[in-house]
Order: structure tokens, then sequence, then C-alpha cells
DNA sequence: GGCCAAAGTTGAACTCTGTCCAAGTTTGTC
DNA sequence: GACAAACTTGGACAGAGTTCAACTTTGGCC
């Protein structure tokens, strides 16, 4: 029985309605590009009135960049299972790498979208941006009091690496390929930045 | 001769008007909250059409954001004076160093302004924005074809850097302490981040 | 099966941001 | 002082996001 299957009927409708938005949201845009859809234009799309629109998504930035409400446990799950005594940075990696492997398919989708329309390219927002506000609540409980900075640093280096190898990803190279730059990533962070010299 | 005694009447007077909307938009915003700040009202604070408001600033946030036209050439500055030859992440934490002193006191100032008001929380904007985007050119520029992912990966990293020392950093600190903060985190980021049995 | 409260949906009216454009004004130049 | 280019202005407009009160659906309970 998968996770799904254990919401009542409620949960499930929601659900279901989350996802038609979505995916009419997504299908729209990808045909017409962002700017050329609007949110009653999503809303007709998806059977639903412009108020339940906005029940479901803040804004329509959104409905390309929130995660599926089924994706959230399993990032939970991805954290709680790193053992409490791995350093901070294994766990920092291997928790972006299997999270990411999760968003796979959509990974590619995004970046197209996001290099088709203008307004989406200027958006700050990201695949990961919830993904990111729980990592570092993850981060902080796993940190003892004084080393708050040194725990920011390694969130935000992290961070910066996988920015790093998603921006020399092409698409068209398949996952594997995003997976191997961002490990060469993990490891140049991790061995220090610092020429030589500095050493 | 100041850099800004060079300019025609013409581009004196755009100066002017830029930071008449911009003071009249922090002051107000200040005394109000950023939310409850309208780009009518500041336009009138500042005597000039709401046409000429957004021919001054793309937005409302833009007004807390931009930096003033005749810091562009404080920072471009910073960066063509550092040596051909010296490593490139040394070069950023020289230049984002140097980039912060310039800034020292509207840092406060916005930290100050992003904490009071939940829209700047919300923002993904930043004091450096424009600055950063440089930063990437100017890095781009000094970075040897097929070495394109390690240039990105120091600018990066710089960054979430910087961003740590910000995060980590309060106001009332003072702008010394920023720096001392700042530049534990370039040392630590330049050593490497990996725990010691990975060395 | 039928009743009820809670959860979810809807439309309508509203505020604000940001765009567009055509007409007016100012500035620098010859 | 005439001219073109640069800047300003007002007004109309489209779309995002908010609010709210009325309506519908659902699940639990008798």
């Amino acid at each position: 029985m998968t996770e799904e299957q254990k919401l009542g009927l409620r949960e499930r409708k929601k659900l279901e309605t989350w996802r038609s938005i979505r995916a009419a949201a997504l299908r729209l845009i990808n045909e017409r590009g962002y700017e050329a859809v609007n949110v009653d234009d999503i809303a007709a799309a998806a059977n639903v009135s412009r108020s339940t629109f906005f029940n479901y998504f803040a804004t329509k930035e959104a409905t390309v960049f929130d995660p599926d409400p089924m994706e959230t446990d399993a990032w939970r799950k991805l954290m709680n299972d790193r053992p409490e005594d791995e350093p901070l940075w294994v766990s920092l990696q291997e928790i972006q790498l299997g999270y990411m492997s999760l968003l796979a398919d959509r990974l590619a989708v995004q970046k197209r979208l996001k290099a088709a329309s203008p307004a989406l390219a200027e958006s700050k927002r990201d695949y990961s941006d919830r993904f990111y506000a729980e990592l570092r609540e993850w981060v902080a409980s796993r940190t003892p009091p004084g080393a708050e900075m040194q725990a920011a640093l390694q969130a935000n280096t992290a961070l910066a690496v996988l920015r790093t190898a998603y921006g020399a990803w092409s698409p068209e190279d398949g996952f594997e390929r995003f997976l191997q730059l961002a490990r060469e990533c993990f490891d140049r962070a991790g061995r220090g930045l610092a020429p030589d010299q500095y050493h």
C-alpha cells in the first residue's frame, strides 16, 4: 500500500485537485510560454475557479516550482535516514543527491521552461525552495550551540555546489551526467577552494 | 573633481532624480513598512509621476535593492584592480570584502528593513543582485575555456560564504564584526569543508 | 439512510503592480 | 533661436493576488 492510499477520500481529492492544477499549468506553459498564460487560463483548464487556484498555489510561479505534496514525505525520509554521527558535509551531499534523484524527471522540464520564459529566467525561485527551507531546519536541529555559523556555511556551500552543477548541466545530457558534475563539485569544495600556496 | 562632477547637466539631473526617488522610498518604507507604501506614494513624495518612477526603477522592490549608479563605477574599479595572475579565490575574497566596505552603511539599513517587512523577507532579492551579475561576468572573462564549471564553483561558493556571514551578523555589532565573520568563512571554505577523515 | 459540522469551492469586487503609448516639456547643439 | 534627442507625464489597461460571504461536498455519527 502506497503512502497515497493511506489518505482519506478528502485528502486524496485534494491531492488530485493539486495535481490537475499543476498539470494544466505545466501543459499550458509548455505550449504557449509562461507569460502568455494567465491564472484564469490555468484555472479554467483545470476545471476549477480562480479562487480555488489560489487555495492551492500562492502565486502563478508556484505552479512551476512547488513540490508535489508527496515529495515532501520523501525528502523528510532522506533527512531522517542520516545517521546522527555522520559528518554534516557528507550528510548534506547524500541528502541533496538523493533529493535530486527524486526530481530527476522534473529537473529537465523545469530547466527548459526556465530557459524559454523571460519571467521565469529572471526569477530567483527554484525547483527546491521548500526543500532548502526544510534542509536548513534539519541542519539547525543537528547543530550544537555555538557552531551555527559553521553549520550554515556548510549548508550554504552545499547549495552553491549543487547550483553550480545544475548551471553547468544541459538537460540533454541526461540525469547521470548531472550527478557526476555534482559529485565533482562536492569533491572540490570539500577539499577546499583556496589555491595551493595558501594551504 | 569627483566622478559625479564629470557628468553633464543632463546626467547630473538624472542622478538627482534617481536619488530623490530612492530617498523618498526608503523614508516612507522606514516609517510605515514596505507593504504599507505603494508606488504612488513614493512617486508623490519624490515629486515625480508614476511613469517616471518606473523609468528609474523596474519594480518597487528595486528601490530597496538597486545600487546607486555611482556604486557601479566603484565596484568595476575593484574588479579591474585585481592583478591578472592572482588566484581566483583570492580575488573573489578581495573584491567582495571591498564591495561590502563600500556598502557598509546601507547594509545595516537593509537588513533591518528586510527583517521588518514580510514581503521583503520573503523576497530573494539582494543588496547585491546587480553586483553579482557583473561579478559573474568578470569571473567568466578570467576563465580559460574548459574551466567554466570550476570558476562558477568558486564564484558561487564565494557568494555562499558572504551570505553566511551576512546571515550570522547582527547590524548592532557594527561593520568590523561583519568583516571578521566573512574572513572566517572565507578561510574555512578555502581550506575545505569535508571532515578530516576525507582529506 | 439522514443529519450535521467542518472542509472545500465559488464568484464578485477590490487594490496594487507593472506596461503601453501618445502628447508635452526640457536639454544640449549648431 | 531652431532643432533633435532625451526625459516626463497622464491615462488607460491587463494581470496578480486578497477578501469575503454564500454555497456545496464530505465524513462521522446516530
